[in-house]
DNA sequence: CGCTATGCCAGATTATATGCTGCAACTGAT
DNA sequence: ATCAGTTGCAGCATATAATCTGGCATAGCG
């Protein structure tokens, strides 16, 4: 038996994915409806996607003012010396902590950037002061403080060709 | 009929919310599993946790760099001058765009900051030219170009109380 | 000490997921 | 143009899951 060909995207793939970026949880017998299929090559081109890492997973967003974490910030952080440990040693603390939903190796003016949603403004102070700053090569930090979110979305644009 | 009292979240709760940001496509048999509970009890507690808004939605992920959109860049924008009205203008702009993931009004030494998905340096030249720049009240822009996606989640952390 | 409200489980019913079969459209080669 | 191979779809059958309806246990309260 040979595996399927791992040919390109048509336009009923898109519009499944457009979908899921939509509503990650809708059934798959919806999903048929929505784009003009019958369930089971609909569920067949879904597993095919995920299996293919066009789906990387599915997630529930929660509400972070709801749930103590009012407060969102970006911080850019710059490195004295860039060498191939530091970075890594710099990356493994970021991910271990919960606090740090991203963190960005840029080209420009600084070498990280990151974002951290925590409770209010002390956290924030004991994040920066008691983790950040003191990981090895550190030497400059700004923080950015966030008043409004004017958009938020993962979603990514996908063109039906 | 009485609504339920909207108490505070419990441990089952809590563990919930962090199963559903994990995986948002699981099963409510599945999920009931993981926090200890029957279905019925456990699907009541999602339906309440939605309505409740401490779940905003669920959404598939997608690969960016399968579908076209390789280029992650964070810009900078400094407004000229930040009335009401230029402030409305360039985020309904910047809501139009799907390029545009993210747009935060952040106190500091510039305005907004964005995050943009494009396919490469030349799709982002256009959306920096042609559309941000050509805004009202937009004095200035820095681009930073990430080279490397040390940390990416949307996951908050839940804590167990 | 019983009342009442809350939250759970269990069982029944409906809906969904999923695997299988056969048909129709398309392909390419004779 | 025709025949066979291939692909993708719908339809059906069965396993799972979602969802609804009690009824039981427990905690707070009068």
């Amino acid at each position: 038996m040979l595996v399927k060909t791992p040919k390109h995207l048509d336009r009923i793939d898109r519009n499944i994915l457009i979908s899921l970026q939509k509503n990650g949880r809708i059934s798959n017998v919806e999903l048929a409806k929505d784009v003009g299929l019958s369930p089971s090559p609909c569920l067949e081109r879904v597993k095919r996607l995920e299996s293919q890492g066009y789906i990387k997973g599915y997630h529930a967003v929660v509400d972070p003012e709801k749930l103590g974490a009012a407060m969102l910030v970006f911080v850019e952080i710059t490195l004295t010396k860039t060498s191939v440990d530091i970075f890594a040693e710099f990356s493994a603390a970021v991910r271990l902590h919960d606090d740090i939903q991203e963190c960005h190796l840029v080209s420009g003016d600084f070498d990280f950037l990151l974002k951290a949603r925590v409770a209010d403004m002390s956290s924030y102070r004991r994040l920066l002061g008691d983790t950040l700053l003191r990981l090895p090569g550190v030497s400059e930090s700004r923080t950015y403080v966030v008043m409004e979110e004017v958009k938020s979305t993962t979603s990514l644009r996908i063109n039906l060709k």
